[in-house]
DNA sequence: TTAATTGATCGCAATATTACAATCAATATA
DNA sequence: TATATTGATTGTAATATTGCGATCAATTAA
C-alpha cells in the first residue's frame, strides 16, 4: 500500500492530480511566483530568498523539473532556471477546465 | 524532517499548497468531477463509481470535508455529499490569480 | 595545476500518504 | 427486538515526501 492506484482512473485525472502535487508544497509555489515575478532567468539565489537548505531546494528545482514546469541551463558554474511558457499554458488551460462554476441546487445538502 | 517547514513561507502560499494537496489524487479529483457533474449530492455509491474499497473513499472524503470543498449531510443511513460552492469559488479565484500569463524573454534560457 | 564556487546526488531520519481489513455506531427494515 | 445497511474510525503495512549533511562533478579563478 501506500502506493497510488492510477490504473484505475483516466489519464486526465491522473495527469491533473500529478500537477497538483507538483504544486502542492509551498517552496515550489514560491518558487514558481519567484520566476513569475522576475521574468529573467533566475539560478540558485533561491537558497537566500527561500530559507532552506542548497539540497532542498535543489530537490523541489528537480521535481518541477520532473513536471516539465521549468528548466535549467547551465551557465558556468551557475544552473539558470525558467518557466517553459508552453507547459505553463497547458497548466493554465488543464486548472481552467476543471475549476468550471458550480451552482448548487436548492435541493441539496 | 518530513515535515514542511510552513513557517518560513507566506499565509498564500501555504494557502495555495494545502489547495493543491487537497486535489492531488486522482480519487479526490474524480470525486470533484463526480459531484461537479452530478450537481444533486450523491452519498457514498462513489465506493461503485470509483474502484477503492468504502475504507479509502471515507478517508478521501474526510480530506475534501477538512479542507470545506464538500459538505456531508446524514440521510438515514446514508451521507449525502456536495461541494460547498463558496469554497469552490474561493479555490476558482485562488487558482486563477495564481496561474497569471507567462511570457519568456528572448534573452531567457 | 590548485583552490574555490556552484549545484546535483546520495544517504539518512522523521513524518505523511495511500490503501485496506476489521470493527464500530447509527439508522432502517424485517 | 433482531438483522441488515451505511459509512466512519482504527490499526496496520507499504510507500512517498520533506529536509539536510556530506559528498561529488563541473566549471572558474588564482
Amino acid at each position: 500500500m501506500g502506493l497510488t492506484k492510477t490504473e484505475i482512473f483516466n489519464d486526465k485525472q491522473n495527469k491533473l492530480a500529478q500537477m497538483m502535487k507538483a504544486l502542492a508544497h509551498p517552496a515550489r509555489i514560491a518558487i514558481i511566483q519567484y520566476l513569475l515575478k522576475s521574468q529573467a532567468c533566475i539560478c540558485g539565489d533561491l537558497v537566500e530568498e527561500l530559507g532552506l537548505a542548497q539540497a532542498t531546494i535543489s530537490q523541489h528545482l528537480k521535481e518541477l523539473k520532473n513536471v516539465g514546469l521549468i528548466q535549467g541551463t547551465i551557465e558556468g558554474t551557475s544552473v539558470c532556471y525558467c518557466i517553459d511558457p508552453k507547459v505553463w499554458k497547458q497548466y493554465k488551460s488543464a486548472f481552467d477546465s476543471f475549476f468550471v462554476p458550480y451552482m448548487s441546487k436548492e435541493n441539496c445538502c
